[in-house]
DNA sequence: AACGGGTTCAACCGCTTCCAA
DNA sequence: GTTGGAAGCGGTTGAACCCGT
């Protein structure tokens, strides 16, 4: 009966600046009883994340920039779909932030992946929208089982090949297929490299 | 100008993990 | 060791926006 009260949907600014009041009151704990003291008709789930996500002192709230997309590139490489710990490396940017622009980008490479592996050939054509992730495989990765499965369909270039040497940790299709994505990506220019777990390390090759 | 399809992002959902009692 | 509430987390949804036709 009560949560029939509970107000969804975007925040208005005067929910926002009373939340932001209560929490500065209460600290940033006990959700329901903070979301109830703050007379606002939203659960204290809503709260939380409004506060994490939005109201948080020292978000960033600008566009990704090239550095932080190759850290976020590398990050997830490296973790996976652990945005949490992804969203730490990254001061200012919350999870929920670094996980849309992982899938609303990866979507892209998809797209150039999909490109460089077959081409003009519209018999494919099927095939191809398959090869796409969608929502239900989240469209963080290419589904291994998809129709790209084939390592032999990738062309490589010769830098693609030495760099793919380095890469003992990944598997033989994994690597040829993911980093291929993200050569393409970043246009074989420069690139942290994302099989290292080093911080600050930096590859340049150069591309023809 | 209007429409439709694609993209982005804030917010929600539900499961898991943590932790105090 | 168990339990229940709180918090954390990743996946999903849907509305707003963008862009091409």
């Amino acid at each position: 009966m009560q949560e029939e009260e509970l107000r969804r949907g975007q925040w208005l600014e005067e929910e926002d600046e009373r939340l932001a009041m209560i929490v500065a009151i209460l600290g940033e704990r006990r959700w329901d009883a903070l979301a109830k003291a703050s007379g606002l008709r939203r659960s204290g789930k809503s709260c939380r994340l409004r506060w994490l996500n939005y109201l948080r002192p020292n978000l960033k709230h600008g566009d990704i920039t090239a550095d932080e997309e190759r850290l976020i590139i590398r990050l997830q490489k490296q973790f996976g779909n652990k945005w949490s710990k992804i969203a730490k490396q990254l001061p200012g940017r919350t999870d929920n932030e670094i996980k849309n622009y992982w899938r609303s980008h990866s979507r892209k490479k998809a797209l150039i992946y999909e490109q460089e592996c077959f081409g003009n050939n519209t018999s494919n054509s099927e095939q191809k929208s398959s090869s796409v992730p969608n929502s239900s495989n989240n469209g963080d990765s290419f589904s291994e089982k998809g129709d790209c499965s084939s390592a032999d369909s990738l062309a490589y270039s010769s830098n693609e090949v030495k760099l793919l040497d380095c890469i003992p940790s990944w598997s033989y299709e994994q690597s040829r297929m993911e980093h291929h994505m993200y050569f393409c990506s970043l246009n074989l220019c420069s690139c942290y490299a994302p099989w290292t777990s080093e911080d600050n390390v930096i590859m340049t090759w150069e591309s023809n």
